[in-house]
DNA sequence: TTGTACGCGTTATCAC
DNA sequence: GTGATAACGCGTACAA
């Protein structure tokens, strides 16, 4: 591995100079520069990141922990992060906690030793010290998919509860009066906060809530599954279901089938997430897009403004979500 | 944020010996020890990756460079390198070069500088000019779901041949004889060689390979939808199908779904990759599970050997499928 | 336009 | 058991 004085030696000329080339700088004869170019591909020399991040302070590459990356929101999302990301010269390291809120605490002090420039973080639950002492480090910090309400660092959010009410009142409009709804509970903020828009919809149309439509598990097929099964034991049934996450409205439709029901003809669905998935159920799923890879890219514009920034900026982005309608759903007569 | 000297101003205490108990060294003495926990402790304090790096030549980063982040075969091997990477104490950077050979090109240079200590790749189409660089630089490498049978890359792999050999089979030893074959062509080496196994699977039968049944496209719905139509609209079209990919399965189904028959009444499927949407699709689609989560964790076993090793090992890895039966294949009278 | 010398934060070597 | 000090590879004043 050659270093920048392997270079100027070859070219006949200071390290300085080199460096000047190295990083496009005014005032370096072109003669100069040719030869140095030269003894570059030459050498097949690339500078190091590491000696030039401990000089400048930057290093160029952005942290982004998440719990799971098997989560199948993840890649989208990532996707964004990266090209947004790579756009301003920007690489990124990722970390997986498996939930494990000590690798998380972990994973963030291996990014403090200025090895990344900020971090963005989707935790489940946050863990609210590092994060405070990451905010008292001044350290650029944006978290995603979490509102900040209690705490004070830069979010980019859903609109949960307007699109529990979007998919709700599209249930709604299709005629169904009888509408369950599937969610996630407990530290999934996204579950509660959609059913809060589930909630909203309904009272604004004068249905009144039933607490026995209503279903709580966790993001997976099998959750779902079995939240629609009891639902389909009710004594009445509901007509349409909401369902906050693709992935469960993936196993609602098993215990839907199971049952030896047809979707739409004996029970509408509506999910959440507009994962790749989503599309090939059969009868295709209408959702509620989230426009992750907008979200991702938003993240790093953000995550830079508060690399850039003095003061933490402690900004809040919401992005609205839309409804895409597919086969899922019937119109009631 | 504070230094190493920070903490030793605030000890009363020497650079070195400060720098020892942040390694773990011996000789030093409990009581200083305890101070210097204490100064670190107190200003928050954690080691700058970049210096250390600098000094040790090695960033205990490895650097993991993909074509397409979305591809959904893509998180459970993530997942496998980065937990296995985690065992050791590494930590993952990821690049997604959205199929670009330039960006190829600019990932793998980015790492070079010391930055990453190893990288592990996954191109479509190998960079061999690239490739060959790295290997003359004696720059630890491994190659993942491509063999290296020009190439002299450490590489691990899958055995697409037998994969493909045990789904044609499978399907034949159902009384199937009239098989399709929907596969990738040109650059995917995958599909190509699944392909071979299709062919032999149907040569050991003494079955005639027919040109007609077999359509190549490329590893999305959309592309296996279109061949599936086409085998459909076959005079004698197939009564079962190896689909080299549960994307294009997907999509298969949709064409079947559009021309009014069923699966697998009308037409078998078996499908290869056993994605979490092979779940997912109505009826339960056979498929080929590939181990993906094992695979990474096996490239990143070989890569830290690459590294540890003075010379390039020029290891080869293979791993074997494993056949998953749903609902999708049905046995012929 | 080009070169010299210093500092970035850490570890390792060698004295003490 | 502890402390100076020289690297590591680079960028940047400042001098030439």
């Amino acid at each position: 591995m050659s270093t920048i004085r392997d270079i100027a030696r070859k070219a006949q000329i200071s390290v300085s100079t080199v460096s000047r080339v190295l990083n496009n700088k005014p005032d370096v004869n072109p003669i100069t520069k040719n030869k140095i170019e030269q003894a570059i591909k030459e050498l097949n020399y690339s500078p190091s990141n590491l000696a030039r991040g401990l000089v400048l302070k930057k290093s160029n590459i952005i942290g982004f922990i998440v719990p799971d990356i098997t989560n199948p929101s993840f890649p989208e999302l990532a996707r964004g992060i990266i090209i947004r990301a790579r756009v301003y010269g920007y690489s990124v390291m990722f970390f997986d906690t498996d939930h494990d809120s000590q690798v998380e605490k972990e994973a963030i002090n291996l990014m403090q030793g200025k090895q990344v420039d900020g971090i963005i973080l989707s935790f489940d639950e946050a863990n609210r010290d590092e994060l405070e002492k990451l905010k008292k480090k001044q350290f650029p910090v944006v978290q995603i998919y979490r509102k900040s309400s209690e705490s004070t660092i830069s979010t980019i959010a859903l609109d949960n509860i307007s699109a529990g009410v979007m998919a709700t009142r599209f249930l709604i409009d299709k005629g169904h009066r009888k509408i369950g709804l599937i969610t996630t509970g407990k530290h999934a903020q996204s579950g509660y906060e959609r059913q809060k828009g589930y909630r909203k919809a309904l009272e604004d149309s004068g249905i009144p809530f039933d607490k026995k439509l209503v279903c709580t598990g966790t993001n997976n097929p099998d959750s779902g599954r079995a939240c629609m099964k009891g639902l389909l034991e009710l004594e009445y049934p509901p007509t349409a279901v909401f369902v906050s996450h693709d992935m469960m409205a993936a196993g609602s439709y098993d215990a839907i089938y199971e049952k030896g029901l047809s979707i739409p003809d004996d029970i509408s669905i509506i999910g959440h997430d507009n994962l790749v998935i989503s599309r090939h159920l059969r009868p295709k799923l209408t959702t509620i897009d989230t426009h992750k890879s907008n979200l991702g890219q938003e993240a790093v514009n953000l995550l830079l403004e508060e690399i850039r920034a003095i003061e933490p900026l402690n900004k809040e982005v919401i992005f609205q979500a839309d409804l895409v309608e597919r086969e899922s759903v019937r119109q009631l007569v």
